[in-house]
DNA sequence: CCCGTTGTCTACCAGATGGTAGAGACACTT
DNA sequence: AAGTGTCTCTACCATCTGGTAGACAACGGG
């Protein structure tokens, strides 16, 4: 599959796209700028994803692979109660500090009215029905306060993903982790 | 001061502004759009402005100072302690639920690198160090538990806006306030 | 009656951008 | 040797962008 040396070409474009996406956003992103830096041609780039669109559907699709293949396994282990939610919490905020850039590019995506919200909120709402019924059967047998599921779990994504984000703020100000 | 009738054009760019410049971001923003939706001309729009970065930061400047304004008059009052906190939190608030525009731009623009951060930055400062230092005092007699108080400040303006942002996703989700 | 200011307009442009067309190089199969 | 698919290149273009130059009207004061 991959060469041992060298990664393939397409897999340097999708890094430095995600960089670029996550940094100075799509529309500051230039297909020509990413080619320069990565010493190819623009159309190199347009060749494996087509069109600027494609380019950052394929971004999104790893990034938001990587997340929830990290959260599914956390899914799968056995803790229960909030034990669990702490464990997602910090895996989320492990992958934060380990690749800024995936929180900053989903930053810039749900964005409403982005380019692809619409294929992020496609592979986000299965995970978040997990969340929901999870938390439905975890009330019904009394291991968690009754409340609204769907406004618990978007608060506590907001909450979690706003602050992962700052998390370059918080280094700028000079702060330790 | 302001005209009973109609509002000046040039505070109807600055709306206009505003609001795409929150939503669509800055780049994602064309100053012929922009004018075509004002039934004006662009070179009006220039006129005023002078360059697109100048409309930018004026319309920081005026959101900005709508928060601040706010924030000030909490400051003013006599609560202390986290009755203080509670009330400036809820003042965010109030804010986002009014004018949600003025968070998106808030979000917009305080990613690292924007064309305006360092505007922000400077208007923020002096908050974020009257909030610091009054919390240091706070510590030191005993109403607050001794932490770093630039965290904090730090973790709860990112966890507040990330929220506040978030407003719009919750209402898209169907759910009440 | 002229003059400077203010605000909006028409006309135009240089540069950058995303995208198309097509050729050359290379490897693999037949 | 010929053919086929993969990958990268050169060349070119239509469109859009922010910005400049300058005309035209309205207005108020001297």
């Amino acid at each position: 599959m991959e060469p041992v040396i060298a990664k393939g070409t397409k897999e340097r474009i999708l890094d430095a796209a995600l960089a670029s996406f996550s940094s100075v956003g799509y529309d500051g992103t230039s297909l020509d700028d990413l080619a320069a830096d990565l010493g190819v041609r623009k159309q190199t780039i347009l060749y494996h994803f087509v069109t600027k669109r494609g380019l950052l559907a394929a971004v999104v699709d790893r990034a938001a692979g990587e997340l929830i293949g990290a959260l599914e396994e956390v899914l799968a282990s056995t803790a229960r109660g909030w034990e669990r939610v702490e464990s997602l919490v910090r895996t989320v905020f492990r992958l934060a500090l380990r690749e800024p850039q995936v929180l900053g590019l989903l930053r810039e995506v749900s964005r409403p009215g982005s380019a692809a919200s619409g294929r992020l909120r496609n592979l986000m709402t299965p995970l978040m029905d997990r969340a929901v019924s999870w938390m439905e059967s975890e009330m019904a047998v009394g291991r968690m306060r009754r409340t609204d599921p769907r406004l618990v779990v978007l608060s506590a994504y907001s909450t979690v993903v706003g602050l992962a984000t700052e998390i370059e703020v918080l280094r700028a100000a000079g702060v330790e982790q």
